[in-house]
Parts: C-alpha cells; sequence; structure tokens
DNA sequence: GAAAATGATTAGTT
DNA sequence: AACTAATCATTTTC
C-alpha cells in the first residue's frame, strides 16, 4: 500500500528517527522516498534540510564518503545543523586517512586533515579561529589584558557575552596569560609582547570594554 | 617531525 | 573562592 506523506510529515519523521539514531528504520524511510516522488509543490528550505540532514548521516553510517561530501557542500545549511554535520565531515575524513595508511591518527595528524580537508561554506559560518578559540575572542582578550589583568567576577561574566566563551574558558585565558607573562622572565621588564614602547605608558587603547551593569 | 603556542587540568597556597 | 606554578594535551609554526 502507497502512502503519501506531506513534506512536513517526511521532515518530521526525519528528525525524530535522526533524534532516535535508528539508522535501519531512517534508512528505509529515505529509500521509499527516493522512489516515490512526494508532492513537492510545497516543500520549504526548512524542511528540505532535514532530509538532506538525514541522508548525510545515512551516507556516513553506510561509508559512502563522496556522497556525504555531495551532500554536505551542495546545500547552505542552518547554524543549528553546523556542528553536527562538521562532525561528519571530519570523521568521514578521519576514517579515510586512517585507512589509507594503516594506523589511527593521532592529534597532530587530525590537525592536518582539518587543513587538508577545510570546512566547506555551507556548513561552517566562516568565522576564523586559532588554537580553538575565534580569533575576534582573542583580540577582545587581548586587548582587555593590556588595560586591566585581574578582571572581577563580573567583568569575567561580561567578557564571557562579549567572546561567547565560557567563564571558565575566560578565567584560564588570564591565568595562563599572566603565568606566561610572568616566567617568561622572572621578575625582568624586558617587554613581553607589549606594543608600547619601552619608555612610555600605553594609555590609549581602551575600546570595547563591556559596559557595566 | 621537532619545537613553540596555547588551552585545560592538577596540586598546593593565600 | 580565586590565585599560582607546574604540567599535560592539542594546535600551530618551522
Amino acid at each position: 500500500m502507497e502512502v503519501v506523506f506531506s513534506a512536513e510529515q517526511v521532515a518530521c519523521v526525519c528528525e525524530v528517527l535522526l533524534q532516535s539514531g535508528s539508522m535501519e528504520r531512517l534508512t528505509a524511510f529515505l529509500h521509499t522516498l527516493a522512489s516515490s516522488s512526494c508532492s513537492s509543490s510545497s516543500t520549504s528550505l526548512e524542511e528540505l534540510e532535514s532530509v538532506l540532514k538525514a541522508r548525510a548521516v545515512v551516507a556516513f553510517h553506510q561509508g559512502r564518503f563522496a556522497d556525504l561530501y555531495g551532500l554536505l557542500e551542495g546545500f547552505p545549511f542552518s547554524q543549528r545543523c553546523h556542528l553536527l554535520l562538521q562532525q561528519l565531515w571530519l570523521q568521514a575524513h578521519y576514517a579515510e586517512a586512517e585507512r589509507q595508511r594503516g594506523r589511527p591518527l593521532g592529534a597532530v595528524g587530525k590537525y592536518r586533515i582539518r587543513r587538508k580537508f577545510p570546512l566547506p561554506h555551507t556548513i561552517w559560518d566562516g568565522e576564523e579561529t586559532s588554537y580553538c578559540f575565534k580569533e575576534k575572542s582573542r583580540n577582545v582578550l587581548r586587548e582587555w589584558y593590556s588595560y586591566k589583568s585581574y578582571p572581577s567576577t563580573r567583568e569575567k561574566r561580561e567578557l564571557s557575552a562579549a567572546t561567547g566563551l565560557t567563564v571558565t574558558q575566560v578565567s584560564n585565558w588570564f591565568k595562563n596569560r599572566r603565568q606566561r607573562d610572568r616566567t617568561t622572565n622572572g621578575h625582568d621588564r624586558s617587554q613581553p609582547s607589549s606594543p608600547c614602547s619601552s619608555s612610555s605608558h600605553c594609555c590609549s587603547l581602551r575600546l570595547s570594554h563591556p559596559p557595566l551593569p
């Protein structure tokens, strides 16, 4: 018997099966869709996205990596799918690299795969990161540090909001920065990385401090 | 691949 | 509770 689903129902089934992680049923469901053309007069982008996401997960699960890459590159996915789809992209490339050379990749090997196969723009917001933090966030922290190296609890919360990092990440950053500014020289005054010249106080870079409510 | 940078974690201090 | 110093693990550079 042929049951006809609306586009909305199709998308909903995909989401539920994805959430519950039942690959078998999801695979079977997508297979029935391939043959019977859903009455696609009204398929919203969001509904289409759910189906494409499900196809990507199934392709990964079946080891059809070329299909996976095509799916990920071929549709501008929304922000809320990015994390999951990025994992698929990376895990697939890791797996391919590990199969090619007999042994599993270490941390450095995975980093080199990441560099060799950058995330497609359809899966990524384009924000450059360095050492896992966004470049923008690191600039905010650096600028704040030059003004004050011991932020208060409230200021840490505000920096957290301004950077998108957690409060402990902010605290860790300041702690590490202080430690490293200290121990590169016991208590010497050879400027660590300060942009100021040695004979002048730098008091001109006070921008973008979070407002105090 | 080695080495430097950097974020996170642990143990001990204030 | 937040700090420091030492250390570990990952990221980046050479």
